[in-house]
DNA sequence: ACGGAGATGTCATAAATATTTCATGTCCGT
DNA sequence: ACGGACATGAAATATTTATGACATCTCCGT
């Protein structure tokens, strides 16, 4: 048998649409499919969030109001730190042929909407497996995530994570010790807005542990009550009476 | 008279809702959690307000007599100061359409209420994260705590403490060698509407010091007969006033 | 379309820990 | 020595976590 063909987060993405019907529908569709997702209506908002954050591959309409999806494709090609993010363009049938001009613009490829999911996947899967960057490998104490190939390892034998698991060891390893409270992780793993039952995560979170602790090896995750979770090596005994 | 209580605000949230049940229970529930608070009963109020003060964030309510949370929100878009600063929705689940569209206009999210403080909390925390530098490491003497990693150490060694026994720490390291009266504390930690026994602030403290005191050590927590206690380096004088 | 495998979100329940209260013993200042 | 204020240990409660089992769902190959 093959080892993992691990279904786990497949990459960052950036939806840029300005019709918030069509916005939600990509978000949770692309989400649904294991990528992360981050949304913005409108050109401006796009260019503010990737002043803090990288995606792996950017999904620009090509009409919006304000700046364009052409416009918006020229001025990230233009950032020195974004020149290479991959930039993909949602348009509709009509417009295809200004399309090409995209395309002269730096832009990798182009979709017509209306389009399925099944479609959008591949086409971003293909444009990841092509130019996602190389990240480096993060460690931390005995673990190493590699980022590249969604690979974990705890001493070098291979850990099997789950999607949701993956992104909060993920989480985890670049903020190692800190401790992020059940609320904090919603946020961060299932974004803002969707409704989970917060113990869902220590649900997860045992899930994190069965997989990453082998037999007699330390609990690498420290639980802190009434606080939270963090990734930490050395527990120190209870002194409390 | 009285000196202000001052441990370090966690930033300055400006809550802007005209109900005035739920205006109040936010602005305990926020201050309570180390917030800087200031409220508005509508936009109108709000607006003068922020032509002389510039908070960290706005939370607004979606529905409101006169200008509507979407319309304020707007104007703060258009203001040249203010249009950095972040702004979150208080929206009924009902409306939760309707908001999608008010993410257009620049909001940075929302949350549909009722919502829970630690929710709250957590979103609030995720936009400052952006604008406020993190959490300082905080020492006193030999005393050391991260607050972002939930950790604290003696001399460099780990000290244990449970919930309650670490947030007495931590208002005592934020306040070193204040005295804090047993009410003082209860009000505090507990809250304004919590009825605990007065000498279980002393179990507390006891538990705190026994974590905190090594064999040999000197003990870091000062009884002041008749007023309270403190945290203190064993070299201060006794004289007592 | 069908069935299996893998993931997830929820619960109910067991386990672990914390918190409060008490009953008593000590210490302090007068 | 006395009264009041503190310190302590232990028991009774209350909370918070850890777990195992499930019911769904989605994805995939047939």
């Amino acid at each position: 048998m093959t080892p993992p063909p691990q279904a786990a987060t497949r990459g960052h993405v950036l939806v840029v649409e300005d019709e918030p019907a069509l916005r939600l529908l990509l978000e949770r569709s692309l989400h649904q499919r294991g990528y992360q997702v981050s949304v913005a209506p409108d050109g401006k908002k796009a260019l503010s969030f990737l002043e803090t954050t990288r995606p792996d591959v950017a999904l620009l309409d090509w009409m919006m109001p304000g700046l364009s999806g052409l416009e918006l494709c020229r001025t990230i090609r233009q950032k020195p730190g974004l020149r290479d993010l991959p930039v993909l363009f949602l348009t509709a049938r009509t417009e295809e042929q200004d399309v090409i001009a995209g395309l002269d613009n730096g832009a990798d490829g182009y979709l017509t909407k209306p389009c399925s999911a099944d479609r959008l996947d591949a086409r971003l899967r293909a444009l990841l497996r092509r130019t996602r960057p190389v990240q480096d490998i993060i460690t931390f104490g005995p673990l190493t995530l590699e980022p590249e190939n969604h690979q974990i390892t705890r001493s070098g034998r291979p850990v099997m994570l789950g999607p949701t698991e993956y992104r909060l060891l993920e989480l985890f390893m670049h903020n190692p010790r800190r401790v992020f409270s059940r609320e904090d992780l919603l946020e961060r793993l299932w974004g803002p807005n969707v409704h989970v039952e917060i113990r869902t995560i220590d649900v997860h979170i045992r899930r994190l542990r069965k997989a990453l602790n082998g037999a007699g090896e330390t609990d690498l995750i420290r639980t802190v009550r009434a606080a939270g979770y963090a990734l930490d090596d050395g527990h120190a005994s209870p002194a409390a009476g």
